[in-house]
Parts: C-alpha cells; sequence; structure tokens
DNA sequence: GTAATTAATAAAACTGAATTGCATATGAAA
DNA sequence: TTTCATATGCAATTCAGTTTTATTAATTAC
C-alpha cells in the first residue's frame, strides 16, 4: 500500500486509482497547486474527477485551501489529523512565476478583533518576488 | 466641486461624470465592495466602464484590492497618498453575509521571510462571522 | 469658433477557472 | 453472477473578469 492509498484510508475515504494519482501529485508538487496545474500535471485523469476529489478531501481534512488571488490552490494539510486542520501558515505568492510557496515555519501572528467578530480562519499572504524571479 | 470629484483631481485623474459616480459608490459602501456589487450599485454605469474607471483609480493609488477568496474587492485607500498606496490593513470575510469589513484599527503584523524572498504588499484575511450574522 | 485629434464610454463578445448534469463504467456486497 | 451504490469522463454551464469595437464626448490646434 503507498503513502498515498493509506493517507487517503486514514481520512476515511476509498482510494481509488484517481484519488491515488491526485495525493500523488499533491504530495510530489510540495507546495500549494491550483486545479489547472493539477489538470496539467494528470492528463489521464478529467479535470472535473480532479475537482471532486479535491472537494472530497478537503471535507476530510486531507488537504486544506489558500486563495492567493490568482487562484484557489490545494496542499496536503501538514498535521495529518483527520478530524480537523489547525495547520495554518502564512504563504508567499511570486507575482512573476505565479507560484506559492508555504511559509510553515512561522504560524500566522494573529490580531486582536472588534466585538462580536467570530474568527474561523486566516489566509496571510505576502505578495513579491521570489527567490528564483527577483 | 465634490469631495469625489477633488479627491480624483488630486491623484491626477480627470473627474469625468462616471468616474465621480464610481468615488461615490465607493465612499458610500464604508467597506471594500467588488465589481459586481458595484454594477448593482451604479445601474447607469456599464460594467466595463466600472472596470476600467477601477482599474484607472488602482494605478493611481486611489483605491487599492484585497482578495478575499470571493472576490477582488476595492477600496478607496485610506491614506489620501497620490504616489503610493502605504494603507495595509487586515480584512474581516463573513462566510454567511459574503461582505468584508476592515480592520483599520490594527497594522498587518510581519513575518520574517526566508533568504531571498522579496515582499511587496500582504493580504491578511480573517475569515468567520461577523457580528450579524453570529 | 470650427476642424482635427484624443480620450471616455456602452454594448457586446470573449476568456478561463470553477462547477454541474448526465450517461457510462467500476467496484463492493449479496 | 446479479444488484446496487459509487466513481468517472465528457460535455455543457456559469460567472467574474477582461478585451474589442464602434460611438460619443471632450480637448487641442488652428
Amino acid at each position: 500500500m503507498s503513502a498515498a492509498e493509506s493517507l487517503i484510508s486514514a481520512h476515511g475515504i476509498r482510494p481509488t486509482a484517481n484519488r491515488i494519482l491526485v495525493a500523488d501529485a499533491l504530495s510530489r508538487a510540495g507546495r500549494p497547486v491550483s486545479l489547472t496545474e493539477l489538470e496539467t500535471a494528470l492528463d489521464t485523469v478529467d479535470k472535473s474527477g480532479i475537482f471532486r476529489t479535491l472537494t472530497l478531501f478537503k471535507e476530510h481534512h486531507l488537504v486544506h485551501t489558500i486563495e492567493d488571488g490568482d487562484a484557489v490552490r490545494y496542499e496536503l494539510c501538514h498535521s495529518h489529523d483527520a478530524a480537523h486542520d489547525d495547520d495554518l501558515h502564512p504563504h508567499f505568492y511570486c507575482e512573476k512565476c505565479h507560484r506559492t510557496f508555504c511559509l510553515d515555519g512561522t504560524p500566522i501572528p494573529s490580531i486582536p478583533l472588534p466585538d462580536g467578530f467570530r474568527p474561523a480562519t486566516v489566509n496571510y499572504i505576502v505578495k513579491g518576488l521570489c527567490p528564483e524571479c527577483r
């Protein structure tokens, strides 16, 4: 049983061939990838299938999403906790190559909220140029 | 000369009727609004005109944009500095009513970046429920 | 002031990512 | 097997965002 397969099973999802391919691609990417990027990487799997797989993965807290203003990007949760996703970390979006990087060395600093606001999650995106592009 | 008109002029833009309408709508909204929201608010101005106006305003640092994952939203820069936009502040996106609020009481806390990354701007979005929706 | 030139606008068409409907295929269970 | 639910590919749809084109309005030159 591959690593991807057991990861999928551990989250209560049936590990079909396509789902293993998607999980593997996410793992290989090593950074958050968009639906379109996955579509390119996986030419044997249809876009709609990738989309449905990602949606399923997200429901089961196997992946989480970030929005960098370019696209919704998916990445495997670093904390492999099937119950929920306390896996928040900042990201860096390169405005030249349009790639997004995890900055998982640092937690997202929190800020005080005005009365009445109930926070659920935080998106922290730094934009600029990555080492290769500057 | 209206407040909107002089604001537009101060940024080196010719204050046409449509542009004044867009600037007024942004001012009245009091929070970041999307192109679609403006389209609804301004039924005399065509979508493409609003879009081009917003693009122009952004180039001249009269508005800035934030991405909350729902849409690109525009707001008047709080610092009325025609040269550039040092107007970064966190936002709160309500997952129920899909409105976005400025949290301009606090600056965005910064984080250390790995070597080589050149930051240009930051998007800090807290998501959850606003006081009216919780 | 009038003609020539440039800028601004509306309307429509286009794009591309995200999403859904539907018929078929696959796999698990009896 | 046969049955049944699930998963999948393909096509079609949606919708925000963007661009094109033709027209109108405003500036500038004379």
